[in-house]
DNA sequence: ATGACATTGACGCGGCGTGAACGTCC
DNA sequence: TGGACGTTCACGCCGCGTCAATGTCA
């Protein structure tokens, strides 16, 4: 009934390496778990807080999402969403199931409005190639 | 001794008509004003503000900073060399004037940073399509 | 016992949004 | 005289940065 090869399974890290490894601060992360964003898959005997390579990968896909100006509640949100479609991929063939149909509608939502945002990113390179113009027209 | 032609020179708007063309809401013009990043030309006799031509453009240039996520403080700064540039435009030709040069200088600062800036942000993209890809593959 | 690493408060800040109460007048 | 447009407080919010005091132990 296994699933993974075996490379540490149960492998866990602290806050420091997580950091690290994603780039982001320490007090980002902490923020994370305080608004329960990014909760730690353990607690340590003292209290430290630990995570699994799963938390890893959570984060890296909020990591990848920030740029897009997503509040930390649009994100939360996100993951949840496409965390229960996961869940349920394992359903029967065509099993109606309006429950999931509904979730992949959401999930089809915000996808357009990523697009959306996409394209303001977009927008805002072009105003910033406008600018640098501006800027280098003054330098001659 | 004039210099622009004479269309509406003396033309002025009020903070509504501002906005709406510069596409930025009432109360960021107000904060602009309140941090002195854009002072209005003019005021009523009742104590509206009246902003002129210069003042659009002022504003236009700023909009275009924004996304590059420069500090309030940081484009009053840069709009002030920019400005001191210009002042200095009629100078003597190659008279040292040691100021005008490092007034350059500091704006070549300036357009580094900008570059860097604009580099993160089409990294910023590249996070963006990641992402897009990402939640495209769990629609299918 | 020491140091590297972690914890929980708690305050601060930038850049506005959002009223409320009131004055102006393109 | 009314309505559209403006004014000045002043508090609120989000996403953290930055101490400070203290505890843990990869």
């Amino acid at each position: 009934m296994r699933r993974d090869p075996m490379p540490d399974e149960t492998a866990t890290m602290q806050i420091g390496e997580l950091a690290d490894r994603t780039g982001m601060s320490l007090r980002t992360i902490r923020h994370y778990d305080e608004v329960g964003l990014l909760t730690p898959s353990g607690r340590s005997e003292g209290g430290f807080r630990l995570y699994t390579h799963d938390d890893y990968l959570r984060l890296m896909v909020i990591r990848r999402m920030k740029p897009l100006g997503f509040s930390l509640d649009e994100m939360a949100e996100l993951l949840r969403v496409v965390g229960a479609l996961d869940a349920g991929a394992d359903d029967h063939d065509d099993e109606g199931d309006g429950h999931a149909q509904a979730t992949r509608a959401s999930l089809a939502a915000f996808v357009d409005e990523t697009v959306e945002r996409r394209a303001k990113l977009e927008r805002q390179l072009a105003m910033a190639d406008e600018f640098l113009e501006l800027l280098r027209a003054r330098l001659r």
